[in-house]
DNA sequence: ATACCTTTGTGAAGTATTTCACAAGCAACG
DNA sequence: CGTTGCTTGTGAAATACTTCACAAAGGTAT
């Protein structure tokens, strides 16, 4: 999040940003920020705050986005269509390498500057291009068998947009996005709405 | 989450379920589950566990799912439409009232049952239909502006599907799913790897 | 009815996270 | 070069969250 704000900060050219110019724009608190900061090391200058260009160089490294990360996109249907199409992943070092489905309509289809390829070809392209990270975008119902699939041939992170429970052994990393679970929020922060709304 | 898991043993028949079983299945301790639960109430009974059913219920209320929240779709992009294409939504109490986009092209077209409108006419829709979510899928740059005018409708509740930063007033509630920022979080996980791998 | 097994609900204890508050450091200015 | 005005980095205090552990029930079997 601070990275986010950080680049927005060094494009406007702006040198230099306080503990609580961060945190008003990442709506936490200053002596959060320089909490959160301080973990990983000493980045600021006292009476000056944190110099923009070389915090924003910091953080990317901490996030290792120094690298490039070969991703695989699995499910070609609107979300997957969605993540391929987004600019932005390629702008911070996730390159997709493929994008895969098992529908034989979908097979061969071009999109962009990617063909669909088969999924029955997913394990061996993913050993071969050594991808680390996937993006599954497929039915619930298929979802722990392609992800049990993609940790065999040696993904290491998982993106998981299908709605359904998916477990993986403990070297591999997952994050699952759940649309409907994130509605059932906002109805019950609607529902027990006092005062309380959630800003920025 | 509990909800989620709960619905699947009503679908398979079981009558109840031990605050260690709910725990084994959302990935979380015994201890933490009867904690969440008594929050909300009393809902078991010592020596049996919970009544998955009635629990069922009892959550559903406590989220708000009781009733029909109506929802209107801004951005006929690939998000909106894996959204509007979700029935996981109608489901769950979620009806689509409106699909919108900006752009001469996509206004007319149909979606299923639905036809996309201009977003000229979505603040007067949303006050006729007293639209209360709204789920933004459009450019990060024109966000802001058409989270402002969501607001000015009366709209107290947004999922944010655009990559950029937006405030809202307190009493409305925003959530902010953000795929590049998830991406980045899996590349920490991996750079950062020991044994510490994320399950479940 | 009683003994025994199971499982909840919940204070108390234990951790973790956030906020406070201030010494120490840097820049600017006279 | 000293003084002033900011702002970081960080122990300590305050708050929040999680886990422990056990009394109080509910069920079952005899």
């Amino acid at each position: 999040m601070y990275l986010r704000y950080l680049e927005d900060l060094d494009a406007s050219g702006q040198p230099t940003a306080s503990s609580d110019e961060l945190a008003h724009l990442c709506g936490t608190t200053p002596a959060q920020v320089r909490k959160d900061l301080s973990f990983f090391g000493s980045f600021g200058k006292r009476g000056l705050g944190y110099p923009v260009h070389a915090l924003t160089a910091h953080l990317r490294e901490i996030l290792g986005l120094g690298r490039e990360w070969k991703v695989v996109i699995v499910g070609a249907g609107k979300i997957g269509a969605a993540l391929a199409n987004y600019r932005g992943f390629f702008q911070r070092g996730f390159r997709v390498v493929g994008i895969y489905d098992n529908s034989p309509d979908k097979v061969g289809q071009r999109w962009g500057e990617s063909v669909i390829r088969d999924t029955a070809t997913l394990a061996d392209d993913v050993r071969h291009e050594e991808a680390l990270i996937a993006v599954v975008a497929i039915p619930a119902e298929d979802a722990q068998a392609l992800v049990d699939a993609l940790v065999a041939a040696g993904i290491r992170a998982i993106l998981n947009f299908a709605p359904a429970k998916v477990t993986v052994p403990p070297h591999v990393s997952l994050k699952s996005v759940n649309m409907a679970m994130e509605l059932e929020g906002l109805s019950f922060a609607l529902t027990h709405a006092t005062i309380t709304g959630t800003s920025a």
